[in-house]
DNA sequence: AAAAAAGTAAGGATGATCCTTACTTTTTTC
DNA sequence: GAAAAAAGTAAGGATCATCCTTACTTTTTT
């Protein structure tokens, strides 16, 4: 039997993170001795694209990302997390496998990335143990996809709650978050004031707000990691 | 030299996070043979409460605590986060080291930390590889505190800029930043709305700030790390 | 005790948000 | 491909929040 080598791109912005998908990936090579993984790490969007950018321009195929959600964002704002990356990462590798793993486990979330990155696995942080890493990377090699419990769980009970915020509503989400003013956002946004008014009224539905002001819309964003 | 036994409590809600943290140990007691660990995770506020309170009713002490910040809040609603939990550990443990362990790398937060909790320990998640969890464990055991790089970047920066923003500057910061409204500060803080905008106006003259509206205000701050 | 700094109170000018209505464009669905 | 639904635009006025000024009081410094 021939060997095989997969590259693999690990990012998160904890080293201990990091390492335990290592150590598993390693520990995964031994147990199975014709496969064989040549592994990479990113902590933050700037040098994870930087990466990305490297394999779309050479001939080394990328196999499996392993993609934090919750990440420090690019210098130049226009990489605001993990999920902006996972876009690129479907445009600009379209064969390469999407692990996210994140630590977020509400139904707004897990549906957002599902429908914008529609991932080959997808890992709840407080559900994996490194016993369970070991699974999901012989499942995602083998028969993919991989979803750990939570997933599971949320993926059944979507029954009514399956709203979704697109890119623009999280940069909406995201310039209120940094004391942008309603006034100044058409400058930002394809929309005018009016079409941002209305989506931010949706939003606050969406998320059960009834106070009129920004500052639990914007709570509860950050709560659900959207920000 | 006679075997020397600490029992060390482990709280987090990311399993591999608790196990990295185990590893590290397990290795220092094989680095140094006479030194033993007999450790405990808990992975929730409430796990986490019974298990001190059984350290407090027994004779066993508890020489450490890792305590993540953020997590899941008790079902009682009594116990919010890690913070809260901290402040239990040290009524009901007085003599128990607390390292904080955090992703929180907001600097209101650490600051509020260290003034509520003192611990012997302040790791940033970030920061923190495998290696240096090691040193860490040592320099606990031996000669505390410990503090991770980006918690001593962020002591320095308020230590040097300390004279010109005092607790109601950066509390008035931190809520702007979070979107609190102007004519809300006066329940929040012991100053009249006047009294506010005065010292919005020095702290816009200190950062030299020209524009009238608070967006390049919060900007500045955080970047100086003052939120 | 005097001077300086910080805070309070109130009113008005200005600016920003929010809501409504009516209309247009785009997307979905049958 | 026509009809229906959803999303966006434009303009207005009502409401709310901010910001600035002035005059006054309290606290702190020296």
């Amino acid at each position: 039997m021939e060997n095989k080598e997969y590259s693999v791109l690990i990012i998160d912005d904890h080293p201990l993170i990091t390492d335990a998908y290592k150590s598993a990936f390693n520990y995964y090579s031994k147990l199975n001795e014709s496969i064989v993984f040549s592994i990479v790490t990113a902590q933050d969007c700037d040098s994870a694209f930087k990466l990305i950018k490297e394999f779309s321009k050479s001939e080394k195929n990328l196999e499996i990302v392993f993609l934090d959600i919750k990440l420090p964002p690019s210098i130049d704002g226009e990489i605001l997390s993990g999920e902006d990356l996972g876009l690129r990462i479907n445009k600009m590798l379209p064969d390469t496998k999407i692990i996210v793993s994140t630590t977020f486990n509400d139904n707004y979330r897990v549906h957002s990335i599902f429908k914008n990155l529609n991932p080959d696995g997808f890992l709840i942080k407080n559900d994996i143990t490194p016993k369970e890493l070991i699974e999901a990377i012989d499942t995602i090699l083998n028969d993919p996809p991989y979803y750990s419990k939570t997933v599971i769980k949320l993926l059944r009970k979507q029954v009514s709650n399956d709203f979704l915020l697109d890119n623009i509503d999280r940069k909406i989400l995201y310039e209120l978050s940094i004391g942008t003013k309603m006034k100044d956002l058409p400058n930002i946004l394809p929309l005018s004031i009016a079409g941002i008014e209305k989506r931010k009224r949706q939003l606050k539905q969406i998320f059960n707000i009834i106070s009129s002001d920004d500052k639990e819309l914007l709570h509860i964003a950050k709560e659900k990691g959207f920000i």
